[in-house]
DNA sequence: CAGATCATGTAACTGGTTACATGATTCA
DNA sequence: TGAATCATGTAACCAGTTACATGATCTG
């Protein structure tokens, strides 16, 4: 899992609790996971378990005690090493593809409907990633190529989402030609 | 979860036995699951309790008997439900990136490495996704929309691990130009 | 003789999600 | 008054993976 790296990766660069993790998780969209709970609370404990983190208490008048946590020196040992290591190749779920794979029981109007959604569900997260990659306090920059290395992260995503954008819009023109194709004759 | 649909979206299309199945999702970079029996075998006896395939029971000497389901017509009633229902948002995992975010401390050397790697391999499997994407036995054309349809899935994979590769580039690139600034002054 | 192919299935586990619980404080 | 924020955590569940088990037959 990556979980526990992600989580050790922010510690390398910033105290946080859990429950600072958890807006992480929620509001960048790099940390793809639901910002749950249940998940970082555990891994927390371990990582804290295998010495690979320091857990601070403060306590707090009529709140439950905050718990920052940093990482320790066998911790930056641990991530340096998971940096070094092959990459792992992104995974990608992509449901609509499968549906799309079945649709030709579809009208036309249906089926460009359906299309059109996702074109345009893909254009907003495109905008939204773009907005994002330029102003997002949940990234270091300590040194140029570290801001290059988080404004390529960004730009990933961007692209990523472009690219599906284009590509709807592409087989939502072929369809139309095969349309009028098939009307005109 | 996709799994049910994607398995009656197939025996839409063929009749199938679990272990068809299985190889289906292997071979394919569509069914991006990893082929395991357990859900298939489990899946395919829900849709049978559910009525929406049957199963036929076929006798082997020597060989456990191969049961080959077929969907049934509200099984087909059901996808076709499925299909037009709104667009599910595609999911990337990309732990590569998370690694990258913590890449600064690796030397130059060592990140040009990590992304050459990752270049190279998203080529290659731009190559395969293209290569599977043009000779598919396990997709449908029964007409030119069809077809037209299963295209596009194949492309997208391939635009997928193409838009990887590029990203890749042009970061190695700058990242280059970044360190002869530093030397060069 | 070792390993692949055909064909079924189960057990154990990991990863991840949703929802629940507590309880004070602030804001509309 | 109802919802959001701060801050911790647990319970129950679903999805998905790995590994195991059987046993014949074919291929190198």
């Amino acid at each position: 899992m990556t979980l526990d790296y992600a989580i050790l990766g922010l510690l390398s660069w910033q105290p946080f609790s859990g429950y600072d993790l958890k807006k992480v998780f929620e509001e960048s969209p790099v940390y793809y996971w639901s910002g749950n709970n249940n998940q970082i609370y555990r891994t927390l404990l371990d990582l804290h378990r295998d010495g690979l983190v320091t857990k601070e208490v403060i306590p707090q008048e009529n709140l439950p005690a905050r718990k920052v946590y940093r990482s320790t020196p066998q911790g930056e040992a641990l991530l340096r090493q998971w940096v070094l290591t092959i990459p792992e190749l992104p995974q990608r779920k992509h449901a609509f593809l499968l549906q799309l794979g079945w649709a030709d029981r579809l009208s036309p109007t249906e089926l460009d409907a359906l299309l059109e959604q996702y074109q345009e569900e893909m254009q907003a997260l495109a905008v939204i990633a773009r907005a994002r990659s330029t102003n997002n306090p949940h990234q270091p920059s300590r040194t140029t190529r570290e801001a290059l290395l988080w404004q390529a992260i960004g730009t990933n995503w961007v692209l990523f989402y472009e690219n599906e954008v284009s590509w709807a819009h592409d087989l939502r023109t072929q369809l139309q030609s095969l349309e009028t194709a098939n009307t005109g004759t």
